[in-house]
DNA sequence: TGCCTTTGTCAACGACTGTTGGCAAATAGT
DNA sequence: ACTATTTGCCAACAGTCGTTGACAAAGGCA
């Protein structure tokens, strides 16, 4: 083993470095064009000891591209806020410091890597299903987490990974209007 | 030189064997994990000759990832079914033969490839954004081509790259109708 | 002090990548 | 039929990848 009894060890930083890096060049650069050695150059250490960390560079992956989506309880906030609520929510994570909570992570590799497409899948089926469960009829919430999931992966996709200059361009404040919309409309069924 | 004069040659057939391949590979596994030898094995022929043919693996994907939205005339069409004619133009055209036209090809590359996202850039800057400046206020275009592209792109990333489930289910029809309903909000402005 | 585990570097491995040059077979032109 | 060009395969190159094992410094503990 690696790891000795207590977490005080020393090395907790090297441990946090590597994570650190990782995060943010797999956030870049995604999976496949990010390389252990360029990892291990950003944090500082030699590039075999992020193996011995971790057993693989995919075990590495995995490990960091844990989106954790917090998502507020819908069922507690207006009726008619939803939209405007998870657009506000996911934006402030994406725009806030250390990669946006791991998903623009996912997002980036998704494209080119099975695994994180599944993980991506699992990550909407776990939580942003059951959330909008409690936003309309629970017969209709994957149909309606399925057309949430298109507007705002597709937002992220345009404003964080692709940067569409014009999209780059607007403020919050219009895209929590002009995309809370859609996904009040989406997220609670109504026409 | 390794182009004749005429393009009667026998090795056109060899030409348009690696194009397809590589489309079909592109569009599958994106740019960088796709490798000449696996786009020479598909086409039945040695990996060497996709050099000679094309010049480099770079030069084939420029070739290929060319999409041309063969988007219609929205002065043209009824004023309140912008929205419904983009999605069910853009649907058809992804659902139909030979990758869809390309913008598939584009967009598995895009997130790991920057020349495929700026080239998707352009895209949007040269085809979308005149197309929409026809159906409103020319001033607004350039946030109405954004709008829309958050949507349209997201639709595709979920549907046939991500191949989110619940996406995959929809029916065409359904799509049109509640995804036309938020283009035709972006596309011309009105609330 | 001496010992043993941990932290780290270094060099190298086998597998893979895009790309190149040489040479056989097929084809076109006359 | 003879020749020159083109089409194709093969072997190899230089580079990079993730990963491994050996071995030197460092630190805790007796």
């Amino acid at each position: 083993m690696t790891k000795p009894k207590g977490s005080t060890a020393k090395s907790d930083r090297t441990r946090l470095a590597i994570e650190s890096a990782a995060r943010e060049l797999f956030a870049s650069y995604g999976f496949e064009r990010t390389t252990v050695r360029e990892i291990a150059r950003v944090a500082g250490i030699d590039a075999s000891m992020i193996i011995r960390y971790f057993g693989s560079k995919d075990a590495l992956f995995a490990l960091v591209a844990m989106p954790d989506l917090r998502l507020p309880d819908l069922g507690e906030v207006d009726r008619g806020k939803i939209g405007e609520t998870l657009v506000r929510h996911f934006i402030e994570q994406w725009e806030g410091s250390e990669g946006g909570g791991g998903l623009p992570i996912l997002l980036r590799s998704a494209s080119s890597n099975d695994d994180a497409a599944k993980k991506l899948a699992e990550i909407f089926a776990a939580q942003v299903l059951p959330a909008l469960a409690r936003a309309g009829d629970p017969a209709t919430a994957a149909n309606r987490a399925g057309l949430v999931a298109t507007q705002i992966l597709g937002l992220a996709l345009t404003r964080y990974v692709l940067k569409l200059p014009p999209v780059v361009a607007m403020s919050i404040e219009q895209l929590v209007d002009d995309v809370g919309a859609t996904i009040q409309r989406y997220g609670t069924g109504e026409r």
